[in-house]
DNA sequence: TCAGCGTACTGGTACGGTCCAGTACGTACC
DNA sequence: GGTACGTACTGGACCGTACCAGTACGCTGA
């Protein structure tokens, strides 16, 4: 490796990036990273900018220091999944059961009073309205309402709907959703639920109503009602300080 | 103010906590903290160990810097509801609801193998279990029924249980707790919880499981169901990046 | 074979210094 | 009255030095 040297970019931001390809191409987990000396003689910078580097790393999550025995590549944390936004599809595969999606109806129409309020758009603005019963597992889990506005996403309609909806918006697009506002209750599930998730009426149902942003412009308004004998949200809370 | 001498505890953690109350105690939201230099001439330290300490209440959100204009006491960061641990009395009263209580029952038992691990305990040692109505804004909210070891909280049977028992285990045993384990699921409400909580047999009803901890100790397993017509949970959701 | 000690490594603390780059304010000139 | 420039403040970058404190390993002696 050649020597830092002065630049527009901060020796110190560019040692961070170096030692962040480092630790999660080549080392991994666990492993040792070269010590701040060692690191500071090959890149010719002192040691004290080592430890800026190497210290925002630390603040990051991605490394650790040990008092005497060294700096080490952390393991990966656990993100609580509770907050993950993940389509349905990324959620069944991170907990290992197989998916399958039965398109039930796909239609355009103008958009409601509401539907506009919560996706940000005009009333009466084009919506596809899409109507689908998610498997996992090979049994009925979850039915789908999405409201997804045609002013942004021109030609959806027309699009494959049965796979992940938001690997469609990520990749013809440029839409994946990165944030949302979601909103957990419970309902009963009335006799046309029931049938379409294979319990009886009234059985319990989990419901979830989110908005979907990307780049902060709404893409996807969707209520999903899930089998509450086969999906439960797991959470860690810790308390508020002070 | 005194010059800082070396003593067990570095200075730059000193200097933090000194910043920290004079952030939180004196200054407030927006207002600007002394500068580097000045604080490094106040307290007789080098201006790196000012930039210790301020860093560190940086990176913790406490503290804002701005290149060429000075370091500012942040605002508060909003921490996501969702993941905030508290008592249903915190939790009602953050939503503007009076909290009322029904003590149902409160029983000591010999815990059974499915209690005793939940909490870590042994199985038969004795536990409280005790059955509460909650009220939020005069009309039935939740029922509750929380597992207390009574060999971490000797006595606990013995107290008024109507109010906040995170209060009770905050005050009389230094065991408030900091950290849980949650799910949350959905039921139904059968004739007994439907003829609590005022509403018809089979009506929805969000429950949770939790499991919470006192410094690392479990100190209470207990689950609610909240009626779904008047609970819901609010949550942001982030993508994971990568 | 085990324990203790010494050595060499590691990160942590602290200092003093210099220079760079951004912000704000006051003054002078047009 | 507005603009531009200079000055004095601010934080940011980087250096080299010295010493402290923790960890691990090897060697020696009992």
């Amino acid at each position: 490796m050649r020597p830092l040297r002065p630049g527009p970019v901060p020796k110190h931001r560019r040692l961070r990036e170096i030692l962040t390809a480092m630790a999660t191409d080549e080392l991994g987990p666990g492993a040792a990273v070269p010590s701040e000396r060692v690191l500071a003689e090959r890149f010719e910078v002192s040691r004290a900018t080592v430890r800026e580097a190497v210290g925002a790393l630390v603040n990051e999550g991605l490394l650790e220091r040990v008092h005497g025995k060294g700096t080490f590549v952390a393991a990966p944390a656990a993100v609580d999944a509770a907050l993950h936004l993940a389509s349905f599809t990324q959620d069944m595969i991170r907990r290992g059961l197989a998916v399958g999606t039965e398109v039930l109806a796909a239609e355009v129409e103008p958009a409601s009073a509401e539907r506009a309020q919560r996706l940000r758009i005009d009333v009466d603005a084009p919506v596809l309205v899409l109507w689908r019963r998610r498997d996992a597992g090979g049994q009925p889990m979850a039915i789908e309402r999405g409201v997804y506005p045609l002013g942004r996403l021109p030609g959806l309609e027309a699009h494959d709907l049965a796979g992940s909806i938001y690997d469609l918006l990520g990749q013809r697009y440029d839409a994946r959703p990165d944030r949302a506002e979601q909103v957990v209750s419970a309902e009963v599930a009335d006799n046309d639920q029931a049938r379409m998730l294979a319990i009886g009426p009234g059985e319990p149902l989990l419901v979830f109503a989110r908005t979907s942003f990307a780049r902060g412009v709404a893409v996807e308004d969707v209520v999903s009602w899930y089998r509450a004998d086969r999906y439960r949200i797991h959470m860690g809370l810790t308390a508020e300080r002070g």
